[in-house]
This record gives structure tokens, C-alpha cells and sequence, in this order.
DNA sequence: CTTGCACCGTACCGAACGTTACGGTACACC
DNA sequence: GGTGTACCGTAACGTTCGGTACGGTGCAAG
């Protein structure tokens, strides 16, 4: 049931990764515009180089979303140095990267794909996603609520519950709005207030000393 | 650009109904598995039948997705008697149906279905879950915020972001990894606990005279 | 009884697309 | 020069599926 998720270096070579490459052009153009035929050409490449390097349709798919969700970068936190400006200011930045990230054309499409093949027999590409995104960042951020609750700057009894809350103070309804197609351009200054907006509003609930900042 | 959004009264025949409901369970099946054949075959029709009803694939799933969208069952709220215990049961039973509503199957296979929808270039599905889900229910909860705000028992500058936070405090992740295919087995025990710890947030961010619970 | 209508069941058509096969080319190695 | 390898481009195959056509049935109206 495990779900090979490793790969870790670049696997690819730098021809495929081209190919790769070409197949999420297609992928972010829509995602019914991913025929064999079309990467190939997109690619300048045969269908039989396709087939031997991927095996099938599905391993490409596979293979392109590993690779471009594998390279989300989720952001690094430091817990040295562990004041409360510096927490406050870290969340904020996770915040921030958060929102971002979700926002991108690549989050969406890649999130749209998943979320399509979970509705299928198939199954597997959600559990990338959802592997490399949502619980990737609850692994990184982790560790920081913990610290600042060791010490003494933050109150929760589960970590866990703490990161949904903040997600869902930082992600609100913008993540499933922009999945169904609705048009929301938000520009940086906009993904900077709510980032901002939603840490405060994170410290407020589970902030132990809060000085309205 | 405007998409269709009339056809109030029930426009559906008996036995056109029965198909739709064939329709929606191939969609709950696999939304691979929703194929012209099989909707025939499942509701014991003819194509012909399906063809001049629904003219195409595309209408036969527009009007599939409409019907069950708009029997969403959108909790009613009355505005009268507004103190604070009932304004805070009215927001926690909003917060309960809300997120019950989400974790169903029937509302995880219609947004998968939009999602995946609004990845292509036809567009128009996405359009309709988004209107008759989360637009829905902003129209619906907005006007008790604002109640609430004239009673002097909330506090917020704009109905519309208070509401998305409300939101993002009732869903949290849940239903982006609900779609992306997390298995979360949300009981009627988890769900009326989360509804009831996203009311207490949502009132200790915009509650005016807040007295612990 | 006849006619017309709405529908069922099924066979059929055409297009799209995944997949395979084959001929041709560039290049490294001997 | 000869040979093997990796690749490109394209033709071809097989299947699936949306869409159409056609024969057959039950039924209500006349």
C-alpha cells in the first residue's frame, strides 16, 4: 500500500527532465492536453523513447508530477535563537511561502491532476501531492510550534491540531476557490496582508504572552 | 460569459431523475466510470434516450452536477432573538452542516468532478459547484454575521473575509485531503468536535464581549 | 384495428489516443 | 570502414467511447 515516494537526486537525465518539462507545458495548458503524441512532439523526441523511458502513459504522469512536486520548496525554519519576534517572524515567512506556493500556476495544475486521478480507480498521484505538499509542510512548521512551546511562547495540546488550525487561517477558502476555477488574482501585496493577517490571528489563539504586537 | 444558473423548479422528469441518480453513482463509482453505455445500462434506457434529453455527454453530466448541487442542503439561519447564546448555536450549527456537508461523498465527488473540470479548457462545472457550494453558503451565513455585528455581539471590519476566516477554521485541510484521496473517516463525534473548537476560534478572533464558555 | 409516439436494446460508425513496429540518422567504439 | 547503440519521425494497430441509426415493443388516441 506504501507508495514508492524516493528518488531523491535527480534521476533524470537532462534530456528527460526536457521531456519532463514539456509535459507539464501540456499539463499547464490543460490537463486533457497530455496525449503521448503531443509530448513528443512538444519535446521534439519519438513516441518509442517515451515508452522506454516511462514505460506507459501513467509512469510519465507519475514521473512528471514526482519531479516538480519533489522541487516545492518548502520553507526552512530555524529554531535557534528562539524569542518571540523571531517565532512570530518565522510563522510569518512559513505563512507566507505557504500562501505563495498554493497560489502558483504549478500548485494548481498540480493539484488539479491529483485531485482528478483520486476520483479514479488508479489512485496514487494524490498521495504524492498530498505527500509532498500538505504533510510536508506540517513536518517542517512542526517542529517550530513545538519549540515555541517549549518555550513558553505558544499553547496547544497537539501539534498537529495547531498546524490545521493555521493552515486553514492561512489557506481560508483561496486553495479551493482557485481549484474550481475561480479567478482570484492575488498579487504578492494580497498573499503579504493575509499572511500577515492570519499569523496574527494564529498568535492570538495560541500565543501565551500576546502584546497585540 | 454568464453561466446557466436558472432551472429553480424541478425540470426533471420522474424518470429522467432516476438516470441522473444512475449518473451520479457512476461518478460516486470513478468518474472514469461514467460512460454513456454505462449510464444506459445502469438506468435501463437507451442512448437515444440519454441523446435527446441531454443532447451530449457534456449536458448529461451539466445536468447531473446541477441537480445534486442544488439540493445541497444550505443550513437556514433566523435572524430573530439574537443574543449571544443563540447567535453562538446558530454559527455552530452552520459550522456543524458546513462541515458535514464537505466530508460527504456525494460533495468530495462533485468538487472532484469541478476540479478536474476546471483543469480543461470547457470550463463550467467548477462554476456551478462554486455557486451552489462555498458562494452559497458565504450568502447564507453573511447576513447572521452582520447581525450579529449590529447587535454589537461581533466585531469586523468586512462580513466577507470575516467569513473566510470562519471557513478556514471549520475546514481547516479536511477537504483538500479529502480530495486528494486521504482517508479520514470523520465521524458525527469528530465533526461536531471540530465545529464546536471552530466556533469558540471564530468567536475568540471576532467575539466583542467574550466570556470563556 | 390502425396510427403515432415514446422508449428500449443493440448494432454500427468515426475519431481520438495509447501502444507498438519499422525505417532512417548520428555517433561512439573497435 | 564496420558495427552497435540510442534516438527521431512516422506509419500502423487495437481499443475505447461518443454519437447515430434502426428495428422492436407497449400504449394511448381515434
Amino acid at each position: 500500500m506504501s507508495v514508492a515516494l524516493d528518488h531523491r537526486e535527480e534521476a533524470f537525465t537532462l534530456r528527460q527532465q526536457q521531456v519532463l518539462s514539456a509535459a507539464l507545458e501540456l499539463l499547464v495548458e490543460g490537463s486533457d492536453a497530455l496525449t503521448m503524441t503531443a509530448v513528443a512532439r512538444r519535446a521534439s523526441c519519438s513516441k518509442e523513447t517515451l515508452y522506454k523511458w516511462f514505460g506507459d502513459r501513467d509512469g510519465l504522469l507519475t514521473a512528471t508530477v514526482q519531479w516538480q512536486a519533489a522541487k516545492v520548496r518548502v520553507p526552512h525554519v530555524d529554531r535557534h535563537r528562539l524569542d518571540a519576534q523571531t517565532l512570530r517572524s518565522s510563522v510569518e515567512a512559513f505563512a507566507r511561502d505557504l500562501l505563495g506556493t498554493l497560489v502558483g500556476e504549478m500548485s494548481v495544475t498540480l493539484n488539479r491532476l491529483a485531485v482528478a486521478d483520486a476520483g479514479m480507480q488508479k489512485r496514487g498521484l494524490g498521495r504524492i501531492v498530498l505527500e509532498n505538499g500538505r504533510l510536508e509542510m506540517g513536518r517542517r512548521l512542526k517542529p517550530v510550534l513545538d519549540a515555541g512551546r517549549h518555550a513558553r511562547l505558544l499553547d496547544f495540546a497537539d501539534s498537529e491540531t495547531a498546524f490545521q488550525v493555521f493552515f486553514g487561517l492561512v489557506v481560508r477558502d483561496t486553495q479551493i476557490r482557485l481549484l474550481l476555477g475561480d479567478e482570484m488574482h492575488l498579487g504578492a501585496a494580497e498573499i503579504d496582508r493575509d499572511a500577515i493577517a492570519a499569523t496574527q490571528q494564529f498568535f492570538a489563539l495560541y500565543g501565551r504572552e500576546e502584546k497585540s504586537r
